[in-house]
This record gives C-alpha cells, structure tokens and sequence, in this order.
DNA sequence: AAATTTTAGGTTATTTTAAGGTTTAAATTG
DNA sequence: CAATTTAAACCTTAAAATAACCTAAAATTT
C-alpha cells in the first residue's frame, strides 16, 4: 500500500510519514505543483493533502486531479476548519477531512477506512465490477456481455456507491449525504425510490438480487 | 451506540444532537445535577459533557460518576481552553477534550475515537467476537464457521449489547434504556420475547447457553 | 423532455401485546 | 425436616398493531 503526502511544513511532512511508515510505504510531495505530479502516476492507495500550500494549493490539485479522472482517495489534512472549507473540499471529491492537530491513532484509523472504503473495487481504467457486471464510470454505463442498461444521474450515483461498498450495509442517511449531501432538503423516500428503480432496471441484466434491504437500517450489496 | 449530552445551551445542544444524530441515538440533559442522573443508568458509548452549568458543573459531574464507579468515557466541550482546566479535567478522568466553536467532523471523529479507544471489545473492522461467534456490525450478521443466523433490528442489538458487556449483569432496565430508550412506554416484558427468541435463534447455532438469566435482577453472556 | 421529487396506497416484516405455561424460591404444612 | 403450596419471576407463543418499505403515478424541477 502506497500513500503520498503533499504537505509543505517539512516537519509535519515527516512526522506524518513517521506515524504511518511501518504500515504503509510513503512518498512525500512538498508543494501542490510537485504533488499533481506524482499524484499523476496513478499508483498510490491514499493521498494525504495539505491545503495551504505555495504555488498550488490543495484545492488546486485536488481539482485537477479528479479533472484529469484521478480517482486515488483523499485525505485533506488541514488547520483550516471553516464549513465552507470542508465543504468546498467534499465537493471538490475529498474523501475524508482531518484537522491539525490530529492524533496518530486517527490518522491511521483514517486512512485505514479510507483504503477500505475505496480499494480492491475499481480496477485501473475506472471501472467497477462485480461479477460479469461492468459500471463504465466514464461513460456511466451498465454491462453484463453484450445487455446494457442505461441509468440516469443519481440511481447511476447510487448503484456505484453500492457497489463499491459491498458487503457493507449502507445506511439510508449515508445514501443520502453521499448522493443528496447531508444538507439537502429532500425528503429521504428519494432513496426508496431510486432503490425501487434500480432494482427495475437491475432485473433486465439478472442483477436485482444483490441489492438487499437492510429493514431499518439501508440497504447492502452482496451476494 | 448511544451518546449523552449534558449542555445547559439549549440551541448548542440541539446543535450537537444535530451533527451526530444520523451516526448516534442521542439523550439530553440540561443542567448537571439532571447529566448526572442520566449517566447513572449507565446505558451510554459516550458522553458529551459542558463545563460550565448552572447548579452542578461538569467538573462536579464528572467527578462524581468515577466516584459512582460509573466509567463511561467523557468529552468534555467547552469554551474554556486555558491549560488549567484541561488538566484538571483529564485529572477527573475526561478522556477527551475539545474547545467551543468545533466542527461537525471533529466532534464526530472525536466521539468515534473514544468508542474505538475505549471499547475494547470490538476489533477493527468492526466485529464483535465470542469464542467462535462473529458479530459484523458491518452487515449485522451473526456467524459460527459457516453456519449464519439472521437477527432482526432490535434482537441483534440486544445481542451486541450483551456480548460486548460479556461477564457483566445487565439488567433489564438497562437492556430497556438502551434499546428501547428510557422514555420508551412499550411494556418492559418486550425484554422476555426478546431474549426468549434470541435463545431460539442462537440455539441454531449452538450458542444459546451463554446468555443466562440472574432471576430478579437481569441478564448476562458470560461461559 | 428528461430527471428528480412528492404523494399515496399497498405490502411486508418487525415490534408489541397479551395470555397461558414453566421455573424458582420462599412460605407453609404434615 | 421433607413435602407441598404459593407467588413471583420468567419463558413462550401467536395474534394484533405498527412501522418500514415498495411502487406507480402525478407533480415538479432542470
């Protein structure tokens, strides 16, 4: 497992790298210019990201990062902790949000989740699968052999949040902080609804089974 | 898991029960001597105590439940952030401290930390172990080798609570107050067919024999 | 027009109640 | 002192009540 830290204090940097090293291999990055570069490479597990930094912010190559279909997950790393912050960062398709100062214990628990939530599912070309079923997440389109479905925006959303959480019971308010954002105002049958509409597109490719309710809890896919 | 707050604000309160209210079931006190009484039922992963309240401050509070024998990990949160009054809390026995104004993300990472640091029971994944019983909380399922058992929402819980307080009487206003809530007013014998069908379930697993009855007092899982 | 959201009725599973049976321990009796 | 009775606590089961979920269709938004 490799993590890359970008983080320009090169005292944190190390200290960041120390906590983690006996559990995973690390590189270090020391402004955001250097850190897009290597992020490019497309090879680490986790990427810890400071946002203040010269040259290129966080944010910065965050957004370009995911412009260019890098999908390595993020752990920002920040004194920053602002909402908006936070909230710009999510957007921007962080996948975890840490505060200075942190705990050992934390980071590595984080990042832990971190590799756990998102490894092993996607292969390289940004696609998932399961099974004989292939979510094309650059086309967004569903396959299995030559059937197809075709998904709009969020039950595609939903179907690869799912899927990339397999065996994993995912709760309704996750569902819906992931694909709404915890600060819609939706009302949370949408997910009844979409589950609903899933698992009718779902039957055409012989896929509707995997798709569990979890009653009162969410829901799970699993075999 | 189910997390107190004693805050005498009324609107910070409902603002902390807000941020965590879609991860944990949460009770509220508002002033000291009432946090104290809540505490006293011992039901709680975690509790979410302010410093400073009328009538009895969280100090006293907290120094009065390690008194009591009652070792429910505590964050204290408070505007105060002076050196003093975070020694004297960690003296009392906080396990965690955090300043006014706080985030969302570190209240919620926080309390997370402390279940994790505290609970010793559960390992990292997730997972509740018993001999050769495996509880996922991940996927709420309930496994011996290959042999699996379905439990639904309440019965699982009751099952977790007692494995994970394994070789301690719990009674069964506990068991109620936990699971049902205190201010639950379903008739307290739901306990009995509760554990009259975990028995039966468990019995499939041959698992049923650890979790006996003290007449007159509770239950407990113990060999 | 397509995607999203709301509404509302139907369906299913869990939760609760209630009632009768069983165990336990203490009190009473032979 | 042993046997019996009693009463309280607990167990079990099945039916009733409730809450959660599903789904189609209408309303709304993009």
């Amino acid at each position: 497992m490799k993590v890359l830290i970008v983080e320009d204090d090169k005292i944190l940097s190390k200290t960041i790298e120390q906590c983690i090293c006996n559990k995973y291999d690390t590189d270090r990055a020391f402004d955001g210019a250097e850190g897009l570069i290597y992020a490019r490479q497309n090879i680490y597990d986790v990427i810890i990201l400071d946002l203040m930094m010269p040259i290129m912010s966080g944010y910065d190559v965050l957004k370009k990062m995911r412009d260019e279909k890098i999908f390595t997950p993020v752990l920002i790393l920040t004194a920053k902790d602002g909402l908006d912050d936070k909230l710009k960062g999510f957007r921007l398709g962080a996948d975890d949000y840490l505060s200075k100062p942190f705990e050992r214990e934390e980071l590595i628990a984080r990042i832990d989740a971190l590799i756990r939530r998102t490894s092993g599912n996607y292969s390289e070309n940004n696609i998932l699968e399961f099974k004989d079923l292939i979510l094309d997440l650059g086309n967004r389109k569903v396959k299995v052999g030559d059937k197809e479905i075709v998904l709009p925006g969020k039950q595609f959303d939903v179907l690869e949040y799912l899927i990339n959480s397999k065996n994993t019971i995912i709760t309704k308010d996750q569902i819906f902080d992931k694909i709404w954002g915890f600060d819609s105002d939706t009302s949370t049958n949408v997910i009844e609804v979409y589950t609903s509409g899933l698992r009718k597109e779902l039957k055409k490719i012989g896929y509707d089974q995997y798709l569990k309710t979890i009653r009162g809890v969410g829901y799970i896919w699993s075999e």
